[in-house]
DNA sequence: TGTGCTTCATTTTTT
DNA sequence: ATGAAGCACA
């Protein structure tokens, strides 16, 4: 024990952590007891309710925190006393986050608080980077070599679709997607192949689900690789079957700390308790009413049960909002409350009441976008920036329409979380290039590429390739001698089982090299690929001596990869080559390219342009985190949020993990939450009548201003039966005319004669009318509207370039 | 190997 | 509506 006190004291002089040290004499020389009354200043910024779980240091802790409440930076704070305190050092920290960009920004915070922390904090990532990290060094345990290749999806379903292929399954009623989502919710839940409950195995292909998912586990491990799920799941298996193992990482890290406990799905819990296990010093922060991802396996439940599981625990809740005013919190608030399941918190702020959140009901999504794009106009026209709007919704594809809109009024916007640069073909290629230099077990990658640029190796050649991988080893003799086992280095002769019952005897690359010297395949296809093969092989040979940077550089011109995009005259292909020099670029930040490809098959997001002057346009799920002083929440309509799909299919748990959602949405805002929904809208081209969400009814009155000024009669929340029928002379919107088809209004639409009292006026002219005891709705075209005498309104209608006046309403003065 | 036509699905998304 | 993916055919 002594050497390692020694060893641990040399190595805390010899890095940059000197001025944390001095930190630490101060506290240390103190009784523990005493330490956190003498805790540094920062400590003593923060509230009493974040004071209490700063200085909870050590046995488990619940830390329930709602939003806004300042979780973050009591992570950090707590991370940043917990090393200067002198209670854990920093190798010993094990801080999980969900995110890449979540563990980057605690890194950057904590190093604001005590000073750069150089190489410090080795444990700090998500759980999939500390996994990976892990599993380099145990891979042997599970069957992988060191080198392992993590798999992207794309990698996942098409070897998938070999598998199912290879199966005499047909691929096309049995989809590889499928099969990867199965698979991966069985990882999610921490199932091996063995431990899949009977009644799932038939969910898949009637019944092979399991057997596909113990091929796809062989082949994995033929190829060297592991998928995400596997990261976990192998370290799980390493853990429970190595005791010695889990203790060495028992002996090291003292203290653990999980952001977003609430996401955390089974094979992660396992992972943390093993964990967590010896030392028991584990802090959970969370908030199980921003639960919001169970479709990819996070258990509420494991934040609901965190008392029960660790006995003993202190719970500290911190309610103190620090975001959003009176009137929004309030709402959010009132509208979480109607979930069962939860631990039950009540926010509260210091702030002013603010604005009430807004409610509005429109015709249909493009007075919706109208609305809210003349809004926004509003907020800038009060010099106020663009880029403290968002508009959040449910589904990615309701995005569509504000995009329109902002287009059409020049109003930039930028959409969080749009199509992400690893993603990107060109991207995925160097990679698979840089993979199967690495390691020739990478057949993936060697399909890939193999003929990207076109080599003139084509999905015939790469059949036979396949056909000849999967033939039992015979004895070649060449002009160079005879030919050797990839592996063992001994002469090939015998034939042998296949490891895992997969087919697969040779790499693609060995099968590859035997036949460039039979006769098997055509010549060109042959000249090609053993061009191909020495390319790779001098590569290879190179990359022993050439920073990765420079390989990738060479890489991409002698494959003649830069070649073919230069030539391809099409816009994306400059796009291309920018985000290939971007990548290069960024490769030069690690050190070799086994760290570079462990980032890329982790992270790999390249930093987004600066906000700049940007509406933020994003899903509601991927704004969980941000804040803006003005946020839109359109779409709150029945079956689209909350989404039909969503209740349906999980029913109640559904139906509140939608609501928890819409409470995120609303938490969003800091000055301002408008609500809208539509009564029509069009959904995959289709036109549908949709009734407000039920959500709606759920706002508190007191917290609220349903406002009609482009509605049709809603006067406030609760009202669900306004009158939506839409009717015209001469024009009826095809959602009327669908609505009619399906038969969902009697009797024949009214028409328009004689006297009718304007409701309400849209900002582009539509009409909103009441007549008796129903409200009417016309729509018109943009701009088209004029006001004669003072209340009698007349409207131009343009149809076919051909401008006629069909209605004049009289305006009671009240509207007017 | 490359093309043009048909079919199909279409919540949310990280690692 | 829309776009991706699969498929038959040149």
């Amino acid at each position: 024990m002594l050497w390692l006190r020694a060893l641990c004291s040399r190595f805390v002089l010899g890095c940059a952590f000197t001025d944390r040290i001095e930190l630490n004499d101060s506290v240390e020389n103190l009784p523990i007891s005493q330490r956190a009354a003498a805790a540094p200043p920062y400590v003593a910024s923060l509230n009493p309710e974040q004071r209490a779980a700063v200085e909870a240091l050590d046995g488990p802790v619940l830390v329930l925190a709602g939003a806004g409440t300042g979780k973050t930076r009591v992570l950090t704070t707590r991370l940043a006393h917990l090393l200067s305190s002198g209670r854990a050092k920093p190798w010993g920290v094990l801080a999980v986050t969900f995110t890449n960009k979540a563990s980057r920004e605690m890194r950057e915070r904590v190093e604001k608080l005590l000073g750069p922390g150089g190489g410090g904090l080795p444990w700090l990532g998500t759980f999939h980077s500390i996994s990976a990290r892990m599993l380099r060094t145990h891979a042997e345990l599970v069957g992988l070599k060191n080198n392992f290749t993590i798999l992207d999806p794309d990698d996942q379903i098409r070897l998938m679709k070999q598998i199912i292929d290879a199966e005499g399954i047909d691929e096309k009623r049995w989809p590889g997607r499928q099969l990867a989502g199965l698979i991966d919710s069985w990882k999610n839940r921490a199932l091996t192949p063995e431990k899949v409950p009977k009644n799932e195995a038939f969910a898949f292909a009637d019944g092979a689900g399991v057997k596909l998912y113990a091929i796809y586990q062989a082949r994995l491990r033929i190829l060297n690789a592991c998928d995400f799920g596997d990261l976990l799941m192998h370290m799980i298996d390493v853990f429970q079957r190595h005791p010695d193992v889990l203790q060495t990482y028992h002996r090291k890290i003292s203290h653990m700390m999980v952001d977003e406990y609430q996401d955390t799905n089974v094979a992660q819990y396992l992972w943390l308790r093993l964990l967590a296990q010896a030392s028991k010093n584990l802090c959970v922060v969370g908030d199980d009413d921003q639960s919001i991802y169970g479709w990819r396996g996070a258990e509420v439940d494991n934040i609901l049960r965190f008392e029960h599981d660790f006995p003993g625990a202190k719970v500290v809740r911190l309610e103190r909002n620090y975001r959003s005013t009176g009137h929004i919190l309030a709402t959010a608030s009132h509208l979480i409350a109607n979930n069962r399941g939860r631990l039950g918190k009540t926010l509260f702020t210091d702030d002013e009441d603010g604005n009430r959140v807004k409610v509005r009901g429109v015709w249909d999504g493009e007075a919706e976008a109208r609305l809210i794009a003349d809004d926004i106009e509003q907020w800038r026209q009060g010099n106020r920036s663009y880029a403290e709007c968002a508009v959040l919704v449910r589904a990615a594809w309701q995005m569509r329409a504000f995009e329109e809109r902002f287009l059409m009024l020049r109003i930039p916007y930028k959409v969080i979380g749009g199509p992400r640069f690893f993603e990107r073909a060109e991207v995925r290629d160097v990679h698979a290039y840089l993979r199967l230099i690495r390691s020739e077990d990478d057949d993936l990658a060697f399909e890939r590429i193999v003929n990207q640029p076109k080599r003139g190796v084509g999905e015939g050649t790469v059949q036979k390739l396949h056909a000849h991988a999967g033939k039992p080893p015979v004895r070649f003799v060449t002009d160079n001698g005879p030919l050797f086992d990839e592996d063992t280095g001994e002469v090939v002769t015998e034939q042998a089982e296949a490891p895992g019952g997969a087919t697969r005897f040779r790499t693609l690359i060995g099968a590859a090299r035997e036949m460039t010297i039979t006769d098997e395949l055509p010549l060109k296809a042959r000249t090609a690929l053993r061009s191909f093969l020495s390319d790779l092989d001098r590569w290879r040979e190179k990359s022993r001596e050439i920073s990765h940077v420079e390989l990738a550089e060479i890489v991409l011109d002698e494959s003649g990869y830069t070649e073919m995009l230069r030539n391809d005259k099409s816009p994306q292909a400059q796009t291309r080559l920018e985000n290939l020099k971007e990548l290069v670029q960024s490769m030069g930040q690690y050190d070799t390219l086994e760290a570079y490809l462990e980032h890329v098959a982790l992270v790999l997001d390249i930093e987004a342009e600066s906000d700049g002057e940007n509406v933020q346009l994003s899903t509601l799920h991927a704004a969980k985190g941000l804040e803006f002083p003005l946020v839109f929440l359109p779409g709150w309509e029945e079956e689209v949020f909350p989404s039909k799909r969503s209740v349906d299919e999980n029913g109640d748990k559904g139906l509140e993990e939608e609501r928890r959602l819409a409470y995120v949405g609303i938490t969003r805002a800091r000055e301002s939450a408008r609500i809208s929904f539509a009564a029509n809208r069009q959904i995959y081209g289709r036109w549908q009548v949709v009734l407000p969400s039920r959500f709606i009814d759920e706002l508190p009155a007191a917290n609220v201003d349903a406002v009609s000024e482009t509605g049709y009669g809603m006067q406030a929340p609760g009202v669900r039966d306004m009158a939506v029928e839409p009717f015209s002379s001469g024009y009826q919107s095809p959602g009327w005319r669908r609505a009619q088809e399906r038969g969902a209004f009697k009797g024949k639409p009214p028409v328009i004669d004689g006297e009718a009292r304007l409701v309400a006026r849209s900002g582009d002219g539509d009409a909103h009318y009441r007549r008796g005891d129903r409200i009417f709705h016309q729509k018109f075209g943009y701009g088209q509207v004029r006001m004669v005498d003072g209340n009698k309104l007349t409207v131009d209608f343009d149809k076919a370039g051909e401008k006629r006046v069909i209605d004049s309403f009289v305006v009671p003065a009240s509207a007017a």
